[in-house]
DNA sequence: GCTATAGTTGAACAACTGTACAAGTCTGAT
DNA sequence: ATCAGACTTGTACAGTTGTTCAACTATAGC
């Protein structure tokens, strides 16, 4: 018998795997039951439901990734520069996943899977709030030409572009013909960061006056 | 009674509203059989099986969106530069989901939400190599300095930005306290537009020597 | 040893899943 | 009027779903 911890950590470790594997409803909880080598009475046990064990999942490794994007902030001193500003946001996901161990790698996918899914955006948010805040604040004052607005959009698009990077489709591989795989975490940083940092200087260089004349607007629209 | 191709569209409406409200696995087929009003059999009649059910809704609508980038394309002169590029690639998406209907509106949604899963990306790739081409030539010819490479990340990077806009999750309501939405459309073109120019510039940027030192990219990961 | 508590096990439940199919209905051509 | 073909309908099937539960085992405190 293994003792009531061992076992729950089983059973996470095999739900972290399948999920990021999968979806949420193509995984059933016999599935998590027989990776994990438990009875199938048991998750639901420990955990109430397969929502919240889903949920649970998310929770156990959120604390740690925040603490280290903290961390990585308080690590600057004087005035970020944006460059430092997405690092601090991208770099500790990255380097949880190159040197966290499988299970990291399984959450970081996960979370990249789900990060885009209506269902899951309120538990993602309330687990990422205080990234989000850092990260928002440290926009604003690394870049004062950055609108609230402009840095909340851009700040948006950085979680897609991430997720992007961290998903395992591997959509840069079909596109590219097999001569580059998103599996290459590092080489993905080394191009995503002046992607980014170069995304950031094209809001800051918006004209605000031109983005709110609707009018002129519209017009652009339209094909010449 | 209805004719054939009639209840056969209304299944393919219904279908693709409850696919982009949800995930593959969560809609079954006695859904999208109530909200087409019709008998479940039906379904599986006029399309073989839910797999397929799905393929249907992608191929729809798939050529047209080509078929309107594809004319983007050629209307342009000479040799374009990066900005009309992102254009080309953006604005026909969001036209047809700003003026195509609710249907359009909800493929459009659709296409975000399992564009980033693995599931479908073979799907997803099968139907869009043809802008996949298009793209990816006119970047490289647009910018000279973008190396291969840095054009097909950054085309996966611009998918995601694209697909972060036009998912229902509407993250930037909740990043922003409500303050923007992820429904103006209009608006959040605006601001696309100028991070992925940047963002383009920035990888234009790059030293190509410098991402491929393998072991001064090691130190740069390294916290100071 | 005894007992309370936590953990474990396998079976059972009702609801739901995708698919198959026989029987029915409609339409247009002959 | 008949008949072929496409379309529709309701039902049935076998398998899966999340959850519950009574019985069982282990463990720690006294």
């Amino acid at each position: 018998m293994r003792s009531g911890d061992n076992t729950k950590t089983a059973i996470l470790d095999a739900a972290e795997n399948l999920f990021a594997a999968g979806s949420y409803d193509s995984v059933s909880v016999r599935d998590v039951a027989a990776k994990a080598r438990a009875p199938l009475g048991l998750i639901n046990y420990h955990f109430q439901s397969k929502e919240k064990l889903f949920e649970a999942i998310i929770v156990r490794r959120s604390e740690e990734l925040n603490a280290r994007r903290r961390a990585a902030f308080e690590k600057l001193n004087g005035t970020p520069d944006i460059r430092q500003v997405i690092e601090v946001f991208l770099r500790p996901y990255l380097e949880l996943m190159l040197k966290g161990g499988a299970g990291w790698r399984a959450y970081g996918r996960l979370l990249a899977q789900i990060g885009q899914q209506q269902r899951w955006t309120r538990l993602i948010t309330r687990h990422f709030k205080e990234t989000q805040d850092i990260i928002l604040g440290a926009l604003e004052q690394a870049e004062p030409r950055l609108s609230k607005e402009a840095a909340a959009r851009g700040y948006v698009h950085m979680v897609s572009v991430m997720f992007g990077i961290f998903v395992a489709n591997d959509l840069l591989s079909v596109v590219s013909r097999r001569a580059y795989s998103s599996r290459d975490l590092q080489r993905a940083y080394d191009f995503a960061l002046p992607f980014l940092v170069g995304a950031f200087e094209g809001l800051a260089a918006i004209n605000n006056e031109d983005v709110n004349r609707k009018k002129s607007r519209k017009k652009r629209l339209e094909y010449a």
